[in-house]
This record gives structure tokens, sequence and C-alpha cells, in this order.
DNA sequence: TTATCTATTTTATTAAAACAAAAAAAATCA
DNA sequence: TGATTTTTTTTGTTTTAATAAAATAGATAA
């Protein structure tokens, strides 16, 4: 508990970016594959091998051989303390900085390495507590905590029912900006109209007034309630 | 000019380093030795005597050996823009986060390397284009043009004359909690009313109302016009 | 003008983070 | 099961930034 306090200057950056990615790609439950997170990090399994025996030994990550990893409590609260970071600056950027949330997430992967855990709590009240990001993602709080939506992509909903946009995911800005243009945005009602069986694609009436097809990417990256 | 645009991502964390503390340390014209950049960035003369030869590479630096160092055009702008968003962020710390002026320069050393001209120039405008940090030292404008005030040291200003604080050095955190103790800030208006020639130190009157005496290496650090 | 001292540079090492190529383990296929 | 393919790890290099120790240039002092 008091070690969330602390601003874990003993890790690096680029300890940070591994810890941070294999916690984002740990929310499906299973181990990490060392290929998985070179993939993310857009370098080769070689590094994340080396990376990850010095992670283990850090005792962040549980590290089997061949069998892959995952982030230990110490590991967990690491990613989240930087994940928190990464939010409240987008955040920012977005209420205050009148940048668009498909411009943040760039500036955000700087800005959450800064080490201030004073600075981000102040930020946080001064931006008034904010529960998510701008693309729907939630912010976990000064302890850790954070609070999921039980949401499911927009490719697996069901047909002819009233939804509604939670999240997006925000690696990728030019899907931010096709979501401009088509008007969906967090909080916006969506309806199933019919699923193309042939590629997936899904069609569907936005805010009870347009018509779109969206194709299975676009679907799979829109987390709905319903 | 259109140099200053850019975001010179070329430039490494230590690179960047270098330049700015050469900047400062070219404030007083000379050339820069190799000892005076090794102590301000606490490493040692072997390292900089490398770090020297690939910045003069870069042309950032004009170097002749055992001569000393200066910033070139380009090596000058890249200098001015670290200062600005070092600026920068020092006042939007204190004056939106909340943070005593002796608790920002430390996570300003951090901030500084984050970028993306964008955000500054956003974060300018947030600010109300503030044309001094919170310590007195004046803001470089989005052009890297900078403009500064006359001032001398508080040690080599006249006796008996009415004088006013412009800026504090911003480095050392303890004379800043002492100047608050003291009850001078800038804009204090401050009267040496006798320099002690024993030990340098001076007696002074503050805002009219308290008289000090404080020591040389503190009116050192206090700049003041008359 | 030498001799001595100090500042600077060079050389050789180290640590962090990356990569390519080779080796080994695990998974898949036949 | 045995052969083949894929994934992961190991080994050997590279680059960046730092250090200590040795060499050298410059400044100072006798
Ligand atoms: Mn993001
Ligand atoms: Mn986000
Ligand atoms: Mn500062
Ligand atoms: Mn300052």
């Amino acid at each position: 508990m008091d070690n969330f306090e602390l601003n874990y200057s003993n890790f690096s950056h680029a300890e940070e970016n591994y810890v941070k990615t294999i916690y984002h790609l740990s929310e499906k439950g299973e181990d990490v594959s060392t290929t998985a997170i070179a993939d993310e990090l857009k370098t080769k399994p070689a590094s994340v091998s080396d990376m990850i025996k010095k992670l283990a030994q850090k005792k962040v990550i549980n590290y089997v051989k061949y069998k892959g990893v995952n982030l230990t409590e110490e590991g967990e609260k690491i990613a989240l303390w930087i994940v928190r970071k990464h939010r409240l600056w987008e955040v920012f950027l977005v209420e205050k900085l009148k940048f668009n949330w498909d411009e943040v997430h760039e500036v955000a992967e700087q800005l959450e390495h800064i080490k201030s855990k004073r600075m981000i709590d102040q930020l946080e009240e001064f931006l008034g507590f904010p529960k998510f990001d701008p693309h729907g993602d939630p912010i976990p709080d000064k302890e850790g905590k954070i609070h999921f939506i039980p949401a499911k992509p927009l490719s697996e909903a069901p047909i002819a029912k009233t939804l509604k946009v939670v999240s997006v995911s925000d690696g990728n800005p030019e899907l931010l900006r096709y979501l401009d243009k088509v008007g969906v945005a967090i909080g916006s009602q969506l309806e199933i109209v019919e699923k193309i069986a042939f590629d997936d694609s899904i069609e569907l009436i936005i805010d009870d007034r347009d018509t779109r097809l969206v194709s299975k990417i676009v679907a799979d990256n829109i987390l709905v309630v319903d």
C-alpha cells in the first residue's frame, strides 16, 4: 500500500514501458508471450528475453522460461501508477490544452514517465477528479484502484438493442479521426441493424440519426454496454 | 527560424542536458570549460570530453581542444527551446497545481524533455502568455526570443537605494525556503543599510518593514534593479 | 626557462538496451 | 511416434553514456 506512494525511481524508461505493456497484454487473463511483447513494443524477441530476465530479478514479473510472464502485485502497482499518469495527462491535454482525442496518446506516452506523485495528485484535483480518460478508459485512483466497466466489443454486441459507447482504443489516431467523421463518441448511442456474415462488417444507427456500415476491425475497437 | 519549429527529436535526454548546461554557463560570456560542465552535471571531465566531441560533430557547439566550448546558433536555439519548456512548466506547477516555488525545479528538469511543440504553445496560451517564471527568469517566446532584464546581484548593488528583486536562482530549494521565511519574493523592495566588509554580509530592509542580515552567498543569488 | 601542478583528453572498461544469428525447447503436423 | 515448424532463449556485437587510470597539453611558479 505504501509502495504506491513512491515514485518508483529505480525503474528506467524502458523497464516502465515493458511493465505497462505486460499489464495491457494481461488484461485478457493469460500469461503474456515474448513475441506479443516484442510486437507491442516494436522490438525483437531477443531483446524481450533479456529484459524479462531483469524484470523477474527485480520481482515485478513472474517468469517461467518458455511459459510467458505475468505481473507480480508489485508489478501491477507500478503498471497502474503509469496508467494513472498516462490517462490524467490525456485528460489535461484535451480539457485544458484543446487537443483532440486523436492527438494525446503519443504525448502521454512521454508524460507518463515523469516522476512526481505530488504533481499527479495535484493534477487530478485540478482536473476535478475525472473518472475516465478521453477514450473512456478508467483512471486508477491515488491508491492504484481501478474500476472497470464491463463492456464488450461492438463486434460481439447483440442486434437491435440500444447500445452505449463506453470506450474506444486510443492507440491508433486514424481510427479516432474516422470516428470523429462518422460521429461516434464516448456516450454515443448505437443500434446494430445487421451483421453482414460475409466480412463481419456491421450496419448500425448512430444516435438515432445516421445509418452507417463499419468494418469488423472498427467494431472490434469500440466497446459498448447495453 | 523554421528550425525552432521542430521538436529536435534527434537529441537525446543527455545531449539536451549538456546543451542547456552550456547555455547557462555561457551567460557570463566566456567559453565554457570541461570541468565547469562536469561540475554542473555532476559527472566527470572524461565523460564531458566524450560528449563534447559528439555535440561538435552535430554542429551544436564550437569546440577547440583544450580551449573550451560555446554554442552555435543552432545550439542556442535548442537551448532556448528547452529553457522555454522548463520555465513554462514551472509556471504551470505554481499557478495551476499549487506548488511552492522551491518545489518546481526538479520536476521541470524532467518535463523540459517532453517533445511536443504543439503542447508547449498551447500551454503558454493556457497560462496567459506569462513573461517570467516563478523565479523571475524570462520565458523565451515561440520563436525562441528572450528578453533579459539588466539586473545585478544584491551583493554588488549600491547602498541606501531602493532596489527591486527581479529574480532569484532556482536551483537550490533551501535558498528559496529561506527567502520565504525572511519575506523576500519577486518584486520585493530592498534597501541595503550596510555592507559588512569582514564577511561581505549585507544588512537590508525588506519592503520597508524588517531589517535583516543576509550572507554574501544569499546576496549573490538575488538579482535586483534600482 | 625549467619544473611542477592542473586541466583536459585518450584509452580501456562497464552497464543498459537493442539486434542478428545460432541453438534449444515447445508446438504442430504427418 | 517421429519429423517439421514455430517460438523462445543464448551468444556475440553494437551503440550510448558513463567511469577510472594513464597520457598529454596548458598554466603557474620558481
Ligand atoms: Mn493513451
Ligand atoms: Mn487513453
Ligand atoms: Mn528551474
Ligand atoms: Mn525557474
